[in-house]
RNA sequence: GUCUCCAUAGCUCAGCUGGAUAGAGCGUUUGCCUCCUAAGCGAAAGGCCGCAGGUUCGAAUCCUGCUGGGGACACCA
């Protein structure tokens, strides 16, 4: 509808353009927009007041010449000049209704994108460290990424979802320990643990599993393992040498069967999270593997390629490489004196990957915390040699979590925290999904989990769900009525009626495509959400002051077929977004 | 110190990328079930859109400065 009124405007300034009442030189984008108010008609541009200072002429009587120029169209009833010089435009109920036939006709594909587009996308998120269990703060990105990607392909993107798992470096090494002190203690030694280790319950679950599949392998004595050991921070130590010291004695102890205990705590948090989101409706293409990179040759590849192009030097035995080149405020080091490469250089590799694995556009969606990583990422990637602005990094703010009025506090490492599934069980997945997305990304978040819990039913998703189960409700009993709904009646009626809150109805409709589409350009999923609620209120306004089933055939077989679209988009809606759509509550 | 995000109703937040009288939920006051789901609908009250300039026909929206807040940043994975 839009694009016809474009074209009828562009079309009507050629007109004058050619018999010379506006100068050849103007080109204007034409800007369409819906009104907000019904009496300002259904569509309106602006086009002559952003005329009127190239033309010279007052916007007033540039928009009478663009009416009298406007080609004729049986879509609209009537087009008037109101307020400084804004063109409205009245569209017949027949044309709006047009919408409904539509919806009705393409089913779960409305909204979506109708041409495939080329380009091939790459959403990365969540990529927490296996380390533990995810948390709340973590289903924020989850919900948050996983929409980006499902409303970008709706928009007709090849998506592919990827999970990178930090399995490498210090942080699994603790874990790994961890597992292990725990595993001895369930072999029947005692001892204090250590105040840097992971202390939550799950690593008691992985070191028993491991004792079940290993038996006694991994067993020594604490005698053994604690001797001549730095002192730990409660005893006035520091808890870093400490821990760093014990993954030492844990690996001279363990020599190759480190390696198996390792790999027993990975996979167990690895496979616990993976399904943990896909308890979430949270589902990946890859899981990639930082530890590949460095089988693969791909970091001294990376390092390599930097190198040949004069962006490494060498400075106190550690290799740099020179992001200030690219806007950074600092160098960053890639290699260690000792040879080790940095996690810095395992991302520069990872980027070079995806690239080299044919995506166009790369998502990166990342915590807040990461802002500062930004730069010297995309130094990198120019480095390499692609362009940079192909790599888009979301950053999402944490939810902080409230217990009523109080704080909570987390930590991964101490074991207290709100996991992802606990949330899930109490405030259930739905209006997690929902209500994690129904915020701006770069926006801080409260979330009082105590409201979350008790008032559930105040959550907007079930104002949104109820809309579709009223709707189903109202089917049902059709189906077990003698009546049956005649759809071209029922479009027929709806392109004579008058009504105001069907036309309202109409319009939101209408504007769901839209809204899609922005909501992938802007990787702004809180759009759909807005939209949603939007498109359910006017239906539960029209539903309280209408009754479905009437004996009168006409206004019966009108009012159902809009609520057939209304369901539908509802429920369209509702799967881009993870949100189940009920058929009764 | 540098960077970044934010500031809109009592509270939590929208505001369609510059449009006409700034919206919703919760909370407050209040009306509506002999009728398809009251997890709903209607009405009322509630606003210096942080402050000051600038850009133009027009600013909550764009630019600059200020004030106030969140967060990030040190060869740490």
């Amino acid at each position: 509808m839009k694009q016809h009124i474009t074209a009828l405007i562009q079309a009507a300034l050629d007109t004058l353009v050619q018999n010379g009442s506006l100068p050849a030189d103007i080109s204007p984008s034409i800007m369409v927009e819906n009104t907000r108010d019904k009496s300002h008609g259904d569509l309106a541009s602006n086009v002559a007041m952003t005329l009127a200072k190239p033309a010279r002429r007052n916007p007033r009587d540039i928009a009478t010449m663009i009416i009298e120029a406007l080609p004729q169209s049986d879509m609209l009833t009537k087009t008037e000049i109101a307020g400084p010089g804004f063109i409205n435009f009245f569209i017949t109920s027949a044309s709006a209704t047009k919408v409904v036939e539509d919806i009705l006709a393409q089913g779960t594909d409305f909204g979506r994108s109708k041409t495939a587009k080329e380009d091939k996308i790459q959403v990365e998120f969540v990529s927490a460290n296996p380390t533990g269990p995810l948390h709340v703060g973590h289903g924020r990105g989850a919900a948050y990424g996983a929409t980006v990607a499902d409303i970008l392909a709706a928009d007709g993107y090849n998506v592919s979802r990827e999970y990178y798992v930090n399995d490498a470096g210090r942080q699994m090494d603790i874990l790994a320990v961890s597992v292990w002190l725990r595993y001895l203690e369930h072999c029947g030694e005692s001892f204090t643990f250590p105040a840097n280790g992971y202390k939550g319950q799950y690593v008691y679950d992985i070191a028993l599993q491991a004792k079940q599949q290993h038996a006694d392998q991994f067993h020594h004595s604490a005698e053994i393992v604690f001797t001549d050991l730095p002192l730990d921070e409660p005893e006035g130590g520091d808890k870093e040498k400490y821990i760093d010291a014990l993954i030492v004695r844990c690996n001279e102890l363990l020599g190759d069967k480190f390696k198996t205990l390792f790999d027993v705590g990975l996979e167990a948090i690895r496979e616990d999270i993976r399904d943990d989101l896909s308890g979430f409706g949270v589902d990946y293409q890859e899981w990639f593997s930082e530890r590949s990179l460095t089988s693969t040759g791909d970091v001294d590849q990376a390092l390599a390629r930097l190198e040949a192009s004069g962006h490494l030097f060498e400075k106190e035995g550690n290799t740099w490489f020179k992001s200030t080149d690219f806007g950074d405020d600092k160098d960053r080091v890639v290699k260690r004196a000792n040879g080790a490469t940095t996690y810095f250089a395992s991302d520069i590799a990872y980027h070079m990957n995806k690239f080299d694995r044919g995506f166009d556009k790369v998502i990166n969606i990342w915590g807040a915390d990461h802002h500062g990583y930004i730069t010297r990422v995309k130094a990198a990637i120019s480095a390499l040699g692609y362009d940079a602005n192909r790599l888009v990094v979301k950053l999402v703010q944490f939810a902080i979590l409230y217990r009523g009025a109080e704080r909570v506090q987390m930590s991964t490492r101490s074991g207290s925290f709100v996991t992802l599934r606990e949330l899930r069980d109490e405030v259930g997945t739905d209006a997690c999904r929902f209500f994690y997305v129904t915020r701006k990304a770069d926006n801080h978040m409260d979330f009082d989990l105590e409201l979350a819990k008790s008032q559930s039913k105040d959550n907007p998703v079930y104002y949104i769900q109820y809309a579709h189960a009223r709707i189903c409700s109202v089917m049902e009993k059709l189906a077990n009525s003698e009546w049956q709904l005649d759809s071209q009646n029922g479009l027929q009626v709806l392109a004579d009626s008058s009504d105001d809150d069907e036309k309202s109805i109409l319009n939101q409709l209408a504007k769901y495509p839209e809204t899609v589409h922005n909501a992938a350009t802007n990787f702004e999923p809180h759009l759909i959400a807005n939209y949603l609620k939007d498109l359910a209120s006017a239906f539960h306004t029209y539903y309280n002051s209408n009754k479905m089933l009437v004996e009168d055939a006409k206004q019966r077989d009108s009012r159902l077929i809009l609520s057939l679209a209304v369901k539908q988009v509802l429920a369209n809606g509702l799967a881009l977004l993870s949100v189940s759509a009920p058929q009764r509550m």
